[in-house]
Parts: C-alpha cells; sequence; structure tokens
DNA sequence: TCCATACTTGGACAGTTGTAAAAATACAAA
DNA sequence: TTTGTATTTTTACAACTGTCCAAGTATGGA
C-alpha cells in the first residue's frame, strides 16, 4: 500500500484514485482479472501510466484500495479499527448485508474469475481480516484449550465460509437461515467420527 | 492442467517434468514466488522455455504438478480420488504429517511470502480440496440444517486453519493437542455472544 | 506577483510473458 | 535401414511490467 486510505487525502488525489477504482470495478464487471492490464486501466481512467504507478505498487494495490472504498462506502461499521465492539452475530450481519449490496458486483467477479483465482482469494483475504478485525476481542476461550488467536480466526473464516456459500456459490439463503447455519457451524454438533456401518 | 499427473508417462516426460519441479522446489526454498522466473526455472533445470511451456500453462500450473507430488511422493492415502474411505481424523493425522515431512520447506516459503500471496493461497488452496474429497462421505448432517457441502468445505478449511497455525504460524503443536483444537473447533462450545459486563 | 517546492506526466528502458511457426530430433513400425 | 509421425527445440514476436529521469505543471507562502 503506497497511500493509507485512513488519512483524508487532497481533492485532486481522492479524485485521481477514484478514478482508477471506477476502472478496476467496470473492467471486474467485463473480464476475468489477468486479463486487466495496467495499461488498460490508464485507458479507462485516463490517466497516464506513471501516475498510477505514483498511486499504486500494482493491480493489487489497487485492488486493496477498491475493497476497502467498497467497506467504506456502505459505512461498515467493522472498519472502525479503533474499538472493536461487535459481537460475532452483528459482525456477520453486516458483512451479509455489504455482500448483499454488492451482489451483481459479485456475480461478475465470479463468472469471469476461478473461485481459486488471485484475485478472488484477494477479496475473500481482505474481508476476512475485517472480520476478524472486528470480532477478535469476542471470543470467549476460558473453557477450552485453543488458542484465542486460533479460535479468532476459526471464527472469521467460518462466517467468510458461509457468504461464500451464498454470494459465491450462488445459493439463495435468507439472513435467518444463514445466522443458523454459522451457530451450528460455530458450536453446534458435527461428529468426527464416521458411523462405521 | 496440461498433463494429468495420474496418467503415467513415458521415462522422458517424467523426467523433464520432474526437472521442472526440482527447479521450482530448489527456487522455493531461496526466494520470493514472484522473484521466480520461467527464465530462472529453465536456466536451473536446464531446458528451453519452449519446453516449459510445453508441460506447463504458466508457474502456477507447474506448482500445481509440484503440490501433487508432494502428496504422491509421501503415499498420502487422501490422494486416492477412487475410494474416500477416512474419517476427519484420519484425514487430519495424514495431512499433519505430511506437513511435519515438509516442515523445512514451508519454513522457506514462509519466510519468503507473505501469508497472504498468491504462492501461499494456492498452496493451501490445493491442500483444502485434497481434504475436501477425503472427507466429503464422511461428514454427518442429519441433526442440522447446514447443507453437507457447506459442512464438509467448513470441516477442511478448519484442519487446513489449524495446520496453518502449526507449521505457517510456527507454533509448536504435537499431533494430539492439534485433535483437541480440532475437536473443539468442530463441535466445541464458541461462544456467538459476547459476554456483556 | 514571484518563487520554491511538490506533484504529475511523457518517454525510454530492460526484463518478462505467452504464442506461433519452422527446424531438428527421437521413436516406432515395416 | 528407411519412412512417417510425434515431440522437442530454436527463433522470433508483440505485449506487458515496473522503474527511472527529465520536463512540465500546480500550489501555497512570502
Amino acid at each position: 500500500m503506497k497511500y493509507d486510505p485512513n488519512i483524508k487525502q487532497s481533492r485532486g488525489i481522492e479524485r485521481t484514485q477514484r478514478a482508477f477504482a471506477t476502472a478496476m470495478f467496470d473492467s471486474l464487471a467485463e473480464k476475468p482479472f489477468d486479463k486487466i492490464t495496467v495499461n488498460a486501466l490508464c485507458e479507462k481512467a485516463d490517466y497516464p501510466r506513471a501516475t498510477f504507478y505514483n498511486y499504486f505498487d500494482d493491480k493489487f494495490d489497487l485492488l486493496n484500495f477498491c475493497w476497502f472504498k467498497l467497506g467504506q462506502d456502505t459505512h461498515l461499521d467493522v472498519n472502525n479499527t479503533q474499538e472493536n465492539k461487535l459481537t460475532i452475530k452483528e459482525t456477520f450481519a453486516q458483512i451479509y448485508k455489504l455482500f448483499e449490496d454488492y451482489q451483481s458486483l459479485l456475480l461478475s467477479i465470479i463468472e469471469n474469475n476461478p473461485i481459486d483465482s488471485p484475485l478472488v482469494n484477494h477479496f475473500v483475504r481482505h474481508f476476512t481480516d475485517v472480520i476478524y478485525a472486528s470480532i477478535k476481542n469476542s471470543v470467549d476461550t476460558k473453557v477450552i484449550h485453543t488458542p484465542s488467536e486460533l479460535v479468532a480466526q476459526h471464527c472469521s473464516t467460518t462466517i467468510i465460509e458461509i457468504l461464500k456459500w451464498i454470494y459465491l456459490g450462488q445459493h439463495k439463503v435468507t439472513l435467518d437461515e444463514a445466522e443458523t447455519y454459522l451457530t451450528e457451524l460455530l458450536s453446534g454438533p458435527i461428529h468426527l467420527q464416521k458411523n462405521k456401518q
């Protein structure tokens, strides 16, 4: 990350960054990520290449900015790095809604990119980190042996796993049902031993 | 994947593929993945570039081959795509041992590559898929509402999560302890509600 | 208004990627 | 050994990447 998006930038810089982000979002809706070149992005945003590298290290760095803006635009509480005060369920509901808002973007992303592509990984990774930061103080490991960081990690990936199932796997699931899944996966009775017949 | 590694190849082809895989493993121990160029791999393997592209689509395609060979070399039962007959715990123990065997490789990988790099993602993804294939018939979802594919997915990522904690996060954890983690994360009492004080 | 400083831009560069077409080589059957 | 086929290698190519520097352009303070 060349520029910290948390710091308020001057109007001109903000506009330039936005232009590249918009170019990226438009391109993502059209074609696979590995067919999106820095050249084409500059073409779309109507800025010279040197300006791109002025603000971003590479395509992925621009993606960081894009995902961050996505959260910012929906006034996501989980983005507040100051105080992590949300429960796991509250966090889950927030991200559920965020993904719901950007359903059409997600749809074109998975149409154009394989699920194990660097792009999808980058996306998933970003929001896993966001969730982790949001819930890390909410996990309670008093009665178990597993380290709390690992449990928090597990909770974040579980949340993402369910949202991937819904929005990347294109299954219609209401928030209520999704919350049932979450409860079952995190504290439900999953049998480790196969029933030998 | 240009060539199916499951199909027995002629000796010459096998040797050439091995040479590239060895070049890749050697390079991974030395430097970050994005500094490993196809040119350099060909240099190391002592084959022309066209030969590389003859066998592999790109660097990632070679990685597929590498990870597969890793499993093959340790006679991993989970690689048997024919019959998936392992319980979750058995599968976990097998992959635990595989990672233990290749500890030094994993160590240099995480020294040279960020945890969210395409390389680490590719590696993790490969073994998540291996585990998923191995356990998908072992999950029991009779008493819950969550779809069995999602549960199987959840079990695979949980296994990988623990192994990442141990081998990529460099925490010393015995197989016994690791199995405790697995039981707790998959069927333990994780509280979703934060204890309000 | 002028100037100094910081930022933006254009152009050039070496190195990389993936592809395509011929040329060379290996291999198997007759 | 010869012949036909399949594979490997050589060579060349167009396009992209990330970096650098020098020239151009804003911007704010004196």
